[in-house]
DNA sequence: TAGATTGTTAATCGATTAACAATC
DNA sequence: TAGATTGTTAATCGATTAACAATC
């Protein structure tokens, strides 16, 4: 585990960042970058930014760089994201409805194919082009399409239950943003996203900040954080 | 460093969690929770659990386990939930206008007073009960009213722009929503929440399990992903 | 007392950083 | 050649896990 990734967690969460910014490089016609541009520009040390990319088996040539255009086709390659990917996302309140209308995500590969919610008054309307649909169909139209991602975006009651129906349907990888850790079986992926616990984390920045500020103590500089 | 944090970055982003779940277990009216518990409902080992709520200063009693409602008071504090925080949010787009209603943020004693945006067409709609006003107004409502926090959720080629202004505007924490890494000074703290960048690890899981299915390759678990 | 669970130390694990010979 | 930058090794750092005496 861990290492059963072939690339270590940090790592793999780095490689999107490296992605922006090669595509942005390409975009002004720039052809080599070097570890440390791509560095700079993340925020990320050189020596990891080679490190990282060694991960995904991208050679650079000494005293020169990267090749963009290869770096950039072998980061696609490496996270998939030439690949299309089919979604379906419950929860069609305000949090729902800005991720499937989010643009970042189609062009990634991303298709969120269909809309659930439970609440009668939500089904049939419209969001985008795709039409809420009522919950109870979530498992069967996730194993006929062969859905590949679940997308969690109700109240914390109800996401076990959700959770539990992509499942059946199915579904190995889930997006989880409601406030609730999911019991879910070993070859299930959950990747959690709850805003508010991040939040909580920038709140004791500023609750950090106010003390310091009353005790006078030494102000500090906050880590950058570099993960996420 | 990381150090200056006096707790470190993975401990801080779990104490969310934890509060999440003794709530919960005072709601029920349970009035003490073992590190077992706590960790087996967030996903944590339950040494990790006592580690982490030393960094907060919260004792248990041997044999016993922790008080739920001092632990609770405990994280809040140590959090900073109890304190009001008032933001700013720049981007009345699909995201911005979710993250203004998201009823999360309030609970965690968060207060968006203003929305802004460039756009002429969206300046006066009401978002909630707040009016979304014009961007080069940010600046001085920010000093004004002295804002603790500025929520980027404008496309990327204005977010660097609006992170000026806020930072002009006296704000020091920063959560950048955007698909950019901000330059910013060193004492401001940024976090960033690109969700297309999380979509990307997400997209990598799933090419694998294409990749591995195809192989016919021994089917691993995918390493359970506890830090976020 | 017996059983449960803490706080903490020591051992392990894994990721980051520094350094540098090799290469363009 | 001189300068830049790679890939990689070794050193460092920091976080996780295991283990257990102390305590309720």
């Amino acid at each position: 585990m861990g290492k059963a990734l072939g690339i270590p967690l940090p790592s793999l969460r780095r490689l999107p960042l490296y992605y922006r910014h090669v595509r942005r490089v390409l975009d002004r016609g720039q052809e080599v970058i070097s570890s440390g541009e791509l560095g700079a520009a993340c925020a990320v040390p050189a020596a990891q930014v080679r490190k990282d990319l060694r991960y995904v088996r991208e050679y650079g040539r000494p005293g020169i760089g990267y090749n963009a255009h290869s770096l950039a086709r072998r980061l696609e390659e490496f996270l998939g994201l030439v690949n299309d990917k089919e979604a379906v996302l419950a929860g069609a309140g305000n949090l729902g409805r800005a991720l499937a209308n989010y643009p970042g995500f189609a062009r990634y590969g991303l298709r969120i194919v269909a809309l659930f919610d439970r609440d009668p008054a939500k089904i049939g309307q419209k969001v985008g082009d795709t039409e809420v649909l009522p919950i109870w169909k979530l498992v069967d139209l996730a194993r006929r399409l062969h859905i590949q991602m679940g997308i969690i975006a109700v109240p914390a009651e109800e996401a076990q239950s959700v959770a539990d129906q992509m499942i059946a349907g199915g579904i190995k990888v889930i997006w989880n943003f409601s406030p609730i850790t999911l019991n879910v079986p070993g070859d299930v992926y959950v990747k959690n996203q709850d805003l508010a616990a991040e939040l909580a984390t920038l709140s004791h920045w500023i609750a950090r900040r106010r003390r310091e500020e009353v005790d006078g103590e030494s102000r500090r500089e906050p880590a950058k954080e570099s993960e996420r």
